[in-house]
RNA sequence: CAGCAGGGAGGCUCUGCCGCUGCCCCGCAAGGGGGAGAGGAAAGUCCGGGCAACACAGAGCGCCGUCCUUCCUAACGGGAAGAUCUUCGAGAGGGGAUAGCCAGCGUAACAGAAAACAACCGCCACGAGGUUUCGGCCCCGGGGUAAGGGUGAAAAGGCGGGGUAAGAGCCCACCGCGGAUGUGGCGACACAUUCGGCCGUACGCCUGACGGGUUGCAAGACCAUGUAUACCGACGCUACAGGGCUGCUCGUCCGAUGUCGGGGGGUAGGUUGCUGACGAGCCGUGGAGGAGACUCCCGGCCUAGAUAAAUGGCAGAGACCCGAAAAGGAGCGAUCCGUUUCGGACACAGAACCCGGCUUAUACACCCUGCUGUGUU
């Protein structure tokens, strides 16, 4: 498996998973982004960080246009992912991520990958 | 050439880097290779079907839906070709309505005298009175009048002539309406002849014919996980508490606790349903029939299957289109054509069980037919 894939494994799913993180998850905002992520323990060698992509239904009322984005803020973090995924690895611990997008608008991708890549060193250096 | 009307068919292409989801092949595995992967509306969820679960003797009533005719279709509230009326447009054409209701009943705001047994004003003759310049005028009474006025969405068939005190289908011609007969058409209807002087329109209740069981793939099936126990049955136990017949006793009946089975309640998952290699299937400047929707035959094809939800992101190039400029070509001309440069635009929108429709959104551009206007000859 090289750095830069995405499988499903590594996208968060399960309705009791999500709802942990979001009940006991620590928050931030970075525009155009508000993220929830929650550390925990284990002790398998596998890859053990996931990430789940929100965008409002509310702010966002076509399909097409939710699709649009949710491919951007997931390609942003396919590829840069790769730094924080090892280091959860070596510490033994997980991680769950949710990125959810609070802009009515449609901002470009630059804007998104610089957010993401923002989020994630913020996330590094918390713990 | 410009602006329209109707119908049809389309709705970007290529390259690089990095990815996603099924399937097939190789490999013990890690992994590698191959090939597939959104739409004309995938949308709204408005109709009709398939499929599934539950319900269901049969009949009637009720409820809901549909409603000009003939066809098409698996079916439809859909489609095709027609009919009548109406409305918009200069026109090509577009929109809307249409079972019956003189079986019966109800409603018709505002305005208006009156909304269906119509006299407010007006008109008319007659009778009583007043006045008079003897022409009339004023006033009262009971009558006759739907020609005129005003109101209204709608005012008692229309219009002309005769007629009359004034009027009136009272009479007549034409038109409209209704009945009968004949002709044409499968039919809705149309046309002709003839008879009838003919007191409305809209909507609803109502009447008739036809159709309709309910819920939807979060249907449903299986696996795994696995716990309080309403209730029911069988076995076991009649040892103790309790309750009913009864206030007590006897008697008798019920009965918690046990085991098994059923049953219902709850938790978070997986597989299947599921994608079709066989279907109301798709494609074909292929035949045949039909005015058309469509049907039959022939040939070829197998065409997404996700599930916090794949089918992409980024970068670059190029078509097509629009605007501007340059030199050139065609034509008498309005104008058109290709070339180069610069700038701009590239829509609506994302499968969620599957089909057939309907409705709505849609940059741009193409083809066919028709209409109106204009230029040159």
């Amino acid at each position: 498996m090289t750095e830069f894939s995405l499988t499903k494994a590594e996208r968060l799913s399960g309705e009791q998973r999500i709802a942990r993180l979001f009940q006991r998850g620590k928050g931030g905002f970075v525009y155009p982004f508000r993220y929830v992520c929650l550390w925990g323990e284990t002790e398998s060698e596998a890859i053990n960080s996931a990430v789940l992509i929100s965008v409002s239904k509310r702010y966002h009322k076509r399909a097409n246009r939710r699709n649009l984005l949710k491919r951007r803020i997931r390609e942003a973090y396919r590829l840069h992912k790769h730094s924080l995924v090892e280091s959860v690895r070596i510490r033994k611990k997980s991680l769950d991520i949710a990125l959810i997008y609070t802009s009515k608008e449609i901002v470009p991708y630059k804007t998104t990958e610089d957010a993401v890549r923002k989020i994630l060193e913020k996330i590094l250096r918390e713990p």
